[in-house]
DNA sequence: ATGCACACCCTACCTTGGTCGGGTTATGTG
DNA sequence: CACATAACCCGACCAAGGTAGGGTGTGCAT
């Protein structure tokens, strides 16, 4: 019934543990692994248009990144995840030119790869920015994730905001003047959408990524821990 | 009994692959894996000195290098085999002088690491020569935090870095072979240290900072079984 | 020797967190 | 219309987290 995710990675050692750490995160996903264009190909026709493909574009190689982008635009409503373990900071723009619903790049925590592969799963996008020319500031540059990137309804992303704060379910229904009980639905939902048990999971897993900002309502940036 | 190989490699998903293949090519060897300096000594700690350890260099992380030489010299029968994604030149020589038996490129053909893995197991070397010069990225300079500056002790500490990053309890007992108890009693103390309540106040609160690796000292803290 | 700090173990108790199975209301869309 | 989705509420259950108070053994300093 489900339509599987293919992995596509001419390195096996690499392919084989996304394979594995895609499996873990989505265990009612079938995962499949391609190590070049043509068996690609081959399991498309065995199993149908997949529901992600998540590639690594190795730039070494001529034009693979043409001829996949080429390859993939039979399958229109299949996402693709581009990975690269190059420095060349015009890669997210080249792969989103190419088809690409999201980057990341080989040296990303695999958490950002979980939440990447969860936004491109919900009909998100997710591009990474390489921080190689400056990458000092790290800081001040966190990464904006909006919550419809991972695939959250506004209300969950408020409340995943004040997670995020270390804010405990009571304080967070004070503030947003609902049941705690309503808080704990959000949540549970939320923490099912980021494929983790725990909020300390979501908080560790969402680490150095920030929300955009909601509009409105609960801006208060005062207080909170302590 | 035969001791085992460790694979340290700050990405699981590089790792579970390394991990994975070398059981392929070698099934009578059990292979762990760790995922940073502090979960290497506690697996030798456990499992005592592994035949070999196949350790990613990530240098962007601070010294990294130095912290793994100094640490292994305390196995000095075991072999260990440097793997690096960056394109430094120096690299080789550096984890040469480091102590190290041999390097391969992450970009390497399965095949190499096979031969690699295989040399060192019988006592040899393997230095792969890389073609490039792309200079590597100076980088991420982490702000960071020792546990002493924090007032924790060093057994504190080390189960302030798992707490950070997002371990359950549970987990934390296990990886440390300690009661479940223990590590709630430590974690009642270090929040109390850092004026806090739960261990999300204190995730958010080092939020963006890191616990230097353990500094110095921490070394094997005796035997204490008992 | 006495005291102190640390790491370790336990039981008991209470709070918080997360899930499950109900339910209501409003807003859509086929 | 029926149906789906989101937001809201409740109660109940169990797991996890945190505190309190008991204990052991070690090493180190007074």
């Amino acid at each position: 019934m489900r339509q599987p995710v293919i992995i596509l990675d001419d390195h096996p050692l690499v392919a084989s543990g996304i394979a594995k750490y895609i499996e873990a995160i989505k265990p009612d996903l079938p995962v499949l692994v391609a190590s070049s264009i043509a068996e690609l190909r081959l399991l498309i026709d065995v199993h149908g248009a997949p529901q992600l493909v998540v590639a690594d574009v190795w730039l070494d190689a001529s034009s693979l990144l043409e001829d996949l982008a080429k390859f993939l635009i039979q399958c229109p409503k299949t996402p693709w995840l581009a990975i690269s373990g190059d420095d060349d900071p015009s890669i997210p723009a080249r792969v989103q030119a190419a088809g690409a619903k999201g980057f990341i790049h080989k040296r990303s925590s695999p958490d950002t790869m979980a939440l990447a592969v969860n936004a491109l799963l919900q009909g998100g996008k997710w591009f990474e920015v390489q921080g190689c020319g400056a990458p000092a500031n790290r800081a001040s540059r966190e990464w904006l994730v909006t919550p419809a990137e991972l695939g959250l309804t506004s209300r969950q992303g408020a409340i995943l905001e004040l997670l995020l704060r270390g804010l405990p379910n009571k304080r967070i229904a004070l503030m947003l003047d609902v049941a705690e009980s309503t808080v704990k639905e959000h949540i549970t939902k939320i923490l099912q959408k980021l494929g983790v048990h725990t909020r300390v999971e979501a908080i560790t897993k969402l680490r150095g990524q920030r929300l955009v900002p909601i509009a409105g309502e609960f801006c208060t940036d005062k207080s909170t821990n302590g």
